[in-house]
DNA sequence: TAAAAATGTTAATCTATATTAACTATATTT
DNA sequence: AAATATAGTTAATATAGATTAACATTTTTA
């Protein structure tokens, strides 16, 4: 089991003793999904949080009319789960499924307490980690509010570059909050204007 | 110093011994705000989360036009501060300004760090609130996307029934995320619909 | 490599919500 | 109590973005 990243990532922030890490190792397990393959299924108890080694996820609610509405995508680095359903092991009401073939560490909701209770310094390194998820989630909501959908997908190509390339663009249309026609014309919009 | 409000809130979830009661109160700091008084200002370093013992705030971004957007209400035993700023010790985005007299009790990010460091289980307790204010944050965020305006709004007087008899209407169309004209025709739509 | 499926584009029309403006009702101050 | 400021309503018009539909392109599968 290649936990490596995982350690890696976490030892950018702080620093894990030899017997901390072998803990950590010893609760997590590593599992591969192939493209189009669901994490989490709304409607589920999501009963693990994800760490992305390599590939890419989506996390999107399905709405009474059958449309999708992204709220995260997740890339190599990054955490993934519906955290609303993880924390109070509630039915999901989100999805999250592979938008590439992925590789990730899962840690259950049990050893994730148990972790974070016997590791207090990754228990503390993970409440900020939630509260920047909490900080940003803020003000994406303000930028819904306040910024023009053309407004909105500039900020999104210069904030998440890679990810541009990496998913069809009715995905980003999703995650803009517009249909992938009125995408469509922005971008052939901004073609023009430059 | 009345910090009886906070140590019952804390209580409801977890037992302080008298001990960690006594340096958690030895941290905190009392405070009363005037109505129309600003706690963060955006531009500010935000240096205090709060928590309310009694009045009512709204958090908001004021866009390059001058329109306010409301990110969030808190009343009664909720936190209240611009997490983005509190945590990078960054200049503020939003600002948090009293919409009635309001006592709350302050803790500065120093403190708050110190707290969490000799209190274990106060920091899982307050890993755990900003986990569910995280997830509600998405659902607020997909609400936002997949309904309309008037069903957003039922949604939030079901979920907050206080807090629209509080606070003036037009902020509950600022934090709806719609102009006071439309908030008041949703609202007459309503009122022949029953 | 042809067919099928998935993704992306363009254009016409429609709709939810914004804007403007004029007015009414309610608080606050003098 | 009058004057003023703050809040809320109504209605006409304007617009960002949705919907529909037809088509083009790329990717996947047979």
């Amino acid at each position: 089991m290649n936990a490596q990243p995982l350690l890696n990532y976490i030892n950018k922030y702080i620093s894990l003793t030899e017997e901390e890490t072998l803990f950590l190792i010893s609760k997590v397990t590593f599992r591969k999904y192939l493209k189009g393959q669901y994490i989490v299924q709304q409607g589920d108890i999501c009963k693990k949080q994800c760490f992305i080694i390599s590939g890419c996820t989506k996390t999107f609610y399905m709405d009474a009319g059958g449309q999708e509405h992204i709220v995260l995508f997740a890339i190599e680095d990054w955490w993934t789960s519906d955290m609303g359903s993880f924390i109070t092991q509630a039915p999901a009401d989100f999805n999250v499924q592979c938008i590439e073939n992925t590789e990730l560490i899962q840690i259950t909701y049990e050893d994730n307490e148990e972790i974070l209770r016997e590791i207090p310094k990754l228990e503390r390194f993970f409440r900020k980690i939630v509260e920047s998820a909490y900080a940003a989630s803020q003000k994406r909501i303000i930028r819904s509010f306040s910024l023009t959908a053309k407004e909105q997908y500039l900020f999104f190509k210069e904030q998440y570059p890679t990810i541009e390339q990496r998913v069809p663009q009715y995905m980003i249309a999703s995650y803009l909050g517009i249909t992938k026609e009125f995408f469509s014309k922005i971008k052939s919009q901004l073609a023009i204007e430059e």
